[in-house]
DNA sequence: AGCGATGTTCGCCG
DNA sequence: TCGGCGAACATCGC
């Protein structure tokens, strides 16, 4: 499910439940999700505690006394935390084994997500050229972020150097509150619809993280709910519309969203 | 049965 | 260098 408040809302379930507890052995079921050498994971994890987390975009980084354990989840992931004597889940790629007989699986449907570690957060950040995380970033790094940037918008959203976390369900709800055409460019946004941009921004994702990542239930207002064919735009009633952006589809209201 | 999907990366081209 | 595009990756649910 991972767009940014999926993402926050792991970061919190593993926060709450698998934070300082002795890991006993982890197993790796499928090592393609790995983006690092088996050896120097179960190094860093063995015998040792997940002390904390921090979110950037739509990595998870998990703070461990040696390094850093990174996860992405690409468009399938989810963590699972469970007793030992339960089932391991559908999709489990890598299970984290407790001290205190629970276990916590990464899952992984299509293949996309990816296991990291790393030195420190900035290395990491650097090693990925990740933007600001457009939940934490200020108005400042928002527009130093659009500096000389002449990119369409529904694209630069998208785009994890420009702003890190948004991906392309989150992006058209934002486009459509902010009323701006996804094909937009970037450098024509006046200084006002920049602030309100940005606004759109934090309101979604807040809304998003309220949510926990569950899409299934946004009211009918949002345009979430009419992300598909043949919907009514919830506000003007007119027919929402498609259109394909470097391998996306995006959706959008071609009469309140005005280029 | 085929198509599309919440992501990232890379090569090509302007 | 930047940015748009399309393919590739892999799998399953509708």
């Amino acid at each position: 499910m991972p767009e940014l408040p999926e993402v926050e809302t792991f970061k919190r379930y593993l926060d709450k439940t698998s934070l300082n507890q002795i890991i006993k052995s982890i197993k790796i079921i499928d090592n393609r999700v790995l983006n690092v050498d088996e050896f120097d994971l179960k190094k860093l994890v063995i015998n040792n505690k997940f002390t904390s987390s921090n979110r950037h975009g739509k990595y998870l980084l998990v703070n461990l006394e040696q390094g850093i354990l990174i996860m992405h989840f690409g468009m399938t992931g989810d963590l699972e935390y469970y007793n030992k004597r339960q089932e391991d889940p559908k999709y489990s790629k890598v299970i984290f084994q407790f001290s205190n007989d629970f276990k916590l699986a990464y899952t992984s449907r299509r293949m996309f997500g990816r296991l990291y570690i790393a030195k420190s957060i900035e290395e990491f950040i650097e090693s990925k050229k990740l933007g600001p995380d457009a939940f934490k970033m200020s108005l400042e790094e928002f527009k130093e972020a659009l500096n000389r940037r002449t990119a369409i918008l529904k694209n630069a959203m998208l785009n994890q150097s420009f702003i890190a976390g948004i991906g392309n369900i989150y992006s058209d709800e934002i486009l459509f509150r902010a009323k701006l055409h996804p094909k937009s460019r970037l450098d024509a946004l006046d200084e006002k619809k920049v602030k309100d941009l940005f606004t759109n921004i934090k309101d979604v994702l807040q809304f998003g993280i309220d949510k926990e990542g569950d899409l299934s239930s946004y009211p009918q207002n949002f345009l979430i709910p009419h992300r598909k064919k043949e919907e009514k735009c919830p506000i003007c009633k007119n027919e929402i519309v498609s259109i394909d952006l470097s391998g996306r589809r995006g959706y959008y209201c071609p009469n309140c969203q005005v280029e």
